[in-house]
Parts: C-alpha cells; sequence; structure tokens
DNA sequence: TAGCTAATGGAAACCGTTGTCAGATTCACT
DNA sequence: AGTGAATCTGACAACGGTTTCCATTAGCTA
C-alpha cells in the first residue's frame, strides 16, 4: 500500500504579510472569493509565503545554478508543504511554446488501428522515438465518421504526426494549417510534407512478377478501403484510379502495370474492396471474389490482414494452397510470417521510429524531407504456379 | 495531391492603423523587432487586421451566436487569408484550464506495452473511451530505467490514467501529486485513488482449484517481474510477499492459499520470475523450472504470454499437453484462445473504457471509486489430470 | 578603504487566450 | 419619438508561468 500523498492534499494558504508586493495583492485578493473552490497553490503564491520573488520560485525548478542551495532548498520544502505541484505545464508551454508533445493523427477507426498488428508497430516505433526525445505523444481523437476537427485545434503539440489518412481527410487540412511541423507515414502525399513510408510502387510490381514469372494470369484482388464513404464490392477501375487512399491508389496502378505487361487486360481483373479491415473481412471479400470468379488461380491482398481471410475462406472452400490458390499479402505481420504467407515485408517498428524522429529534427532542417524504406519480398508457402485448366501451353 | 496549404502560410502583417488601441499598440511595437522570427498571426493581430476587438474575433471561434453571420464570415476568411490557425490550444487551455487530454502513464518498457495484446487490449479501450468523450490521449515518456519525472510535470493532461506499474514507481508518484484526477488500472492499489481492475485473487483461485481437482500437487509457477530490479531466476516466498508489482503478489498469495488448503507446502513451490515479458521469456522460465523440478505436473504461468512460452517449450521437450504437463495462463488473448489454453479471460477493453470513462466522470463524483470487472475462468485444451508417477490412490 | 567582480534575487514584460460587463450603435416596430 | 432587441465594442482582469535585464550585496583584491 502506497503512502495515498494525493488524498492529503493541503492547499496554498498565504500566512506571512510581509511586504505586499503585486503579486501578494493578487494573491490576497483571490482569498476573499467564496471559498467553494479551494484554490491550487501557484508559484505567486508559493513565493508570497516565502517573501521571495516569482523569479527565485521558477529558478528552484529550473535554474537550480541560479540561487543559493539554502534558499532551493527552502522553496522546494514549502513547495511540499503548501502541496505545491511545480509549475503548472500549460502556463509553461505558453510561456516557452514548447508543448512537449507529438500529436498522431489516424483517422482510421481506433478499433482497426489497434487490431492491426502493422499498425500497432508503426505506433510503437513512434512512442519509442518520443521516449528516447522524452517528450509526449498526444493521440489526436478523430473518426472517420466525425467531421469535427475541433480536437486537432485543441491538441498542444509541438507538431504532428499522420498515419495513413485519405487525401480529403478534414482533420488532415486541420493539422496541415497549424503552424506546426508536420510528417506523414505512408499517406497521403502532400507537397512540401515531410513523409516516410515504403516505395509501395516498386515493392508490389516486385510481387507482381513473380506471381507473373509463376505463371499467373487469372488473377483478382482484395483491397482495402478506397475512399471515406464504405464499398464493400467489386470495384470498378476509375474508382481505383480515383482512391483517396493513395498507397490502395498506388499498389492497384502498380498491378494494372505490371500485369499488363504481361499480357493481361487489367480491366477484367476483378477487384473487392473492404471498408472494415479485419480478417474476416478478408475472408468475405474472398468469397465474394471466388464465387464470382472462380477460375481465378491468385488471390493478391493490399494487406496481410486481408491475406489472412482469404487463406481462412481457401481453406473452408477447401482449396489447397497454394496448389489450387495462390494467396498473397502486403506488410509482414508475425501472424503471416508464421502462416507461411508470402507478402512483401515491411519495417513497421522503423517507419514510426524513422517518423518520429524526422519529426522532432526538423527544427533544424530546411526543406522537406521524404524516407523510403526498404521492402523486401517474402515468398512463402502461399503461392505457387497456377493449376492448370485453361488453354494448354500448345494452343488450340 | 493535397492542395499544399501549408507551404504557403502568410504570416499576419497589420495594416490597417485605425483607432490605436493598447492591443494594437502592443503588436504595432512587436513589428519593430528584428524580422528574422516570422510571427504567427495571433487574435489580436487579426482583430486589428478587421478593426474589430478581440473579443469578437474570440467569439466568431468560439461563440457563433454572439456575433452576425455576416462578422463572423469575415473573421473567418481574413482568419485564412493571414494564415491565423485559429485560437491557441495552450493559450486556450490555460484560460480554460481544460487541456482536453488525459494522461496515461506506462512505465513498462513500451515495446512490452505494446507487444502484449492485453495491454494493447487496454490502450485501445482506453482510447475509445477518449475518443467518445473527443478528447485526447496524452502517453507519457517514462521508461522504468529513467528516474526522470519531468515529463509527468509537463504533461498538459486533465487527468491521468496510471496502467500496471510498480507501488514505489516514481513516476506514479509524481503523478498523484498532481492536481488531477488519477484512475489506476490493475495495479498498484492506493488508497483514495479510483481503480479499475478484475479480482485477482478470486479469479486465481479458482483457477488454482480447478487443478487441485483435476489432482494436481506438484506444480510450478512462472511469474513477471516483481519488482524494478531484474531477477530472471527463482523466487524466495520472501520476495513473492514483498513484491511491489501488486497484482503478481495477489496471484501468488491466492495460489498460495488455495494449494495450502489442498495440503501442498507452498516453500516447496518453485516459482521463476522473468523481468520481460515476450513468449520467449516465457520459454526459457519453463526450461529453468522444468530442468530443476522435472515432476512438476502443472505450469502454472500469470499471463498468456508466459504460458504460451512455456507450451514452446514442452513441445521442444516432446511433453504432449495436456497428457504430461498442463499448462495455465492468465489474461484471456485471443493467441491463447486460439492455441485452446486454460485460463482466465478478462476483458482488457472493457477495462481500458471503463478506466477512461471513469476519469472522466471523475468531475462529478465525489469518494473514490472501484470498478471490479468479471473474470471467467475458461478451460481449454492445455489441462488436465496429472500423469501418475507418484504414489498410487490406495497408499504404501 | 576604495574598487572590482561574482553571486544572488527582483521588477516587469511577455506568452495568447477567455470571460465579463457596461455601454454604444443600429434597426425594426410600435 | 420611444422602446426593445440585436449586435458589437473596449477595457480589464485573469490564467500561471519564463526570461531579460537590472539592482543589490558580499567577497576579494589592490
Amino acid at each position: 500500500m502506497v503512502r495515498p500523498s494525493a488524498t492529503a492534499r493541503p492547499v496554498g494558504t498565504p500566512r506571512g504579510v510581509s511586504l505586499l508586493g503585486n503579486d501578494l495583492n493578487r494573491y490576497g485578493l483571490r482569498m476573499g472569493r467564496p471559498i467553494r473552490t479551494r484554490r491550487q497553490a501557484t508559484l505567486a503564491s508559493l513565493a508570497a509565503e516565502l517573501g521571495v520573488s516569482r523569479t527565485t520560485v521558477s529558478n528552484a525548478y529550473n535554474r537550480p545554478d541560479q540561487l543559493s542551495p539554502e534558499l532551493r532548498r527552502r522553496v522546494l520544502e514549502t513547495a511540499r508543504r503548501l502541496g505545491y505541484p511545480g509549475p503548472d505545464p500549460v502556463a509553461r508551454s505558453l510561456r516557452t511554446r514548447k508543448a512537449g508533445a507529438v500529436g498522431l493523427l489516424l483517422t482510421e477507426n481506433l478499433s482497426y488501428a489497434f487490431r492491426d498488428p502493422a499498425a500497432v508497430g508503426v505506433l510503437e516505433g513512434l512512442a519509442l522515438a518520443c521516449e528516447d526525445a522524452g517528450v509526449g505523444l498526444h493521440l489526436v481523437p478523430a473518426s472517420p465518421g466525425r467531421e469535427d476537427v475541433a480536437a486537432v485545434h485543441r491538441a498542444g503539440v509541438d507538431g504532428f504526426v499522420v498515419y495513413s489518412v485519405p487525401d480529403d481527410d478534414p482533420s488532415l487540412a486541420a493539422v496541415l494549417e497549424r503552424p506546426v511541423p508536420t510528417v506523414i507515414i505512408d499517406q497521403p502525399r502532400v507537397d512540401g510534407v515531410d513523409r516516410v513510408g515504403p516505395d509501395d510502387a516498386a515493392a508490389v510490381t516486385e510481387l507482381a512478377e513473380h506471381l507473373v514469372a509463376l505463371g499467373h494470369r487469372q488473377v483478382g484482388v482484395l483491397c482495402m478501403r478506397l475512399a471515406r464513404e464504405r464499398n464493400d464490392d467489386f470495384v470498378s477501375v476509375q474508382r481505383q484510379s480515383a482512391a483517396h487512399f493513395h498507397v490502395q491508389r498506388i499498389r492497384l496502378e502498380a498491378l494494372a502495370t505490371a500485369f499488363s505487361v504481361a499480357g493481361v487486360d487489367w480491366a477484367t481483373v476483378p477487384v473487392v474492396e473492404r471498408f472494415d479491415h479485419t480478417v474476416d473481412d478478408g475472408a468475405s471479400a474472398a468469397r465474394q471474389l471466388l464465387d464470382a470468379y472462380p477460375q481465378v488461380t491468385a488471390v493478391i491482398c493490399t494487406s496481410d490482414i486481408l491475406a489472412l481471410g482469404a487463406l481462412a475462406e481457401a481453406e473452408r472452400r477447401g482449396l489447397r494452397v497454394p496448389q489450387d490458390l495462390t494467396v498473397t499479402g502486403f506488410d509482414g505481420i508475425s501472424e503471416a510470417e508464421r502462416s507461411g504467407l508470402t507478402t512483401v515485408h515491411q519495417p513497421v517498428l522503423e517507419k514510426g521510429k524513422a517518423a518520429g524522429k524526422l519529426l522532432l529534427s526538423s527544427a533544424e532542417r530546411v526543406g522537406p524531407k521524404i524516407i523510403t524504406l526498404a521492402t523486401e519480398l517474402r515468398i512463402g508457402r502461399t503461392s505457387g504456379p497456377p493449376r492448370t485448366v485453361e488453354e494448354p501451353w500448345f494452343g488450340p
């Protein structure tokens, strides 16, 4: 059991009324009020109690070399006696123009942010960077639904990290208006704003080439949501290229290009979108895809979570992976690793760390900076040559 | 690509110099400075530019009903033109005495906080509660190593949630000194401070009785760290009862009581402690335990993470679970569920949510409040009767 | 003993808001 | 012309600190 220092919190009651300075006056006045609100002790009241100036009290906390050890000891001891908790952080922030915190904007529904291991990894990396620098990490509340931008305005932070939001997000716009540095992770791309992320196009291209090389021509795609409005259905080519989630758009475009090169007409490739990002949604998307396009030999997913769902659906259908169906993911989360998923691994922890460091060092930089992280194609046990049902090699 | 509203951020340059008020004067003075630091526009400079009072500008943002729509439009438009980002959040907080954020203190090494699904669940629940209330969640940097309490003092928050820290944690003491409400999740227990957590003793007792009923008398325990100093080794009874992590202590004590009742001398029961909290640590602890005490028929773990490690070690040794070895956990994380672990499930999401709600409603309450969450013993496939090596039922 | 320096503490400006309140102005309606 | 509402102003006082000079004092030297 711990000393309940919180319960018996003495309140500053000034006594010694010697040498009434301006401050003391103010404080005295305050005491004339109805007492219902017991005022906390302040630096001024502490100074008055001690008969010293506010400067001295402030120095006792922030610049111990500016006053004699003896006086400092007295100040701190009196503070303890009066229950003065030290300088008010908000007032301090106002004066110093430093909040000692970094804001994090993730419009993604919070639940999914905490449930996708990739997102948690980014969060962890960012938190580590902040911890290193001794600054706080301030999660800004901003669900996808609410148009309420006030939370962004209300956040007392020295900078923002924005993680994976659509390019038309109102909260993002609010962040960019704030006169503080900003770093965007993954998406969107905004001119003149720092960014950390992988080279999605290159990574996806490599993956596509792997599948092409295996012989896949009848492919289907499961992707995360492409806009702020829900669409749990097939996606037209037009919607693909108009996607507000830059990462998804780039990945789809890279797939389109790579398969076009291999002679596939992208317009014929089914793409299924899911608004929510869970394994179950991945499964239902796979079901929708395979119901309509049973000839598909490879399901390409733009995230591991979706891919895990696709694997589950394949199992449900009795499809052997990879003999009957190839499934690929993106992210390289540990669950994927365990199930041997073929995927593109990206260093999520590093991503968060890099973003934090970039933001915290942005004072001493001039131009915008883009950090591109390395990705790695990890070929697992879920990709193989397509089952041979179609026209044989030697033609009709 | 998004409009780069952040790049071309005009600076407030007051022009109209009509009716020099005090504010305008101050602002004018300020302009006389060397220009190296381009000043941001402020509410005052905006008012000057518009030729209206600060009150009016403030009202434009905070009380639209106090001024005509036309004037409000003009104010906001001029603000946009001048690049005024709206009232400074820190100044506003100082004035209103509301920070719009909740602090979260988890001294646990951040990496483990993000890697234990139970902790992530709590975090998610807390974040959800905050999001509902529209307040931010401020993660306070405080690694177990650093004695640096400044971060707690620097956090501009309206209250703190403390998650699972040792009772002698200096950051905790700093939190309790702050004049804001506090809610503690799980541990420690502090008189007069709100708390949210399960009834660990009851839950563990139920689990122990399950094992006793199965016939286990030769048991071993794997527990998380008991104090701030590292001890990756067996734990004396004395260290057990002196543990600074209240939850661990309670669980061990409940086990001790339950098994004593069943005729087991607790002093002979091996308990292995691990400072870090990973599956690998669980495995190494199990190895250490089983190497020294091969006669053990059940390994009781104070967390699912450790239990998963124990399962891995059992497999490595070729022990069949539960025929050769019973393993139990605590928490009820989804990984555990998937592997059929016998464990005590606790609603981690609810725990975080409850803590958030409790904190955010603490203004309208008087006394301290304790919320006890229900737990549920979930008997899985990892517990069964002990292998029969010892003396048979009918005696010698 | 005068003079210089370093140590110590204080006065006042400043950070950018919000809130209050009495009063001015305008305008529509009696 | 009088009334009342609606709208806006202006002055000030907070909010609780930090920081830049400046003044005083003490210690020491010449």
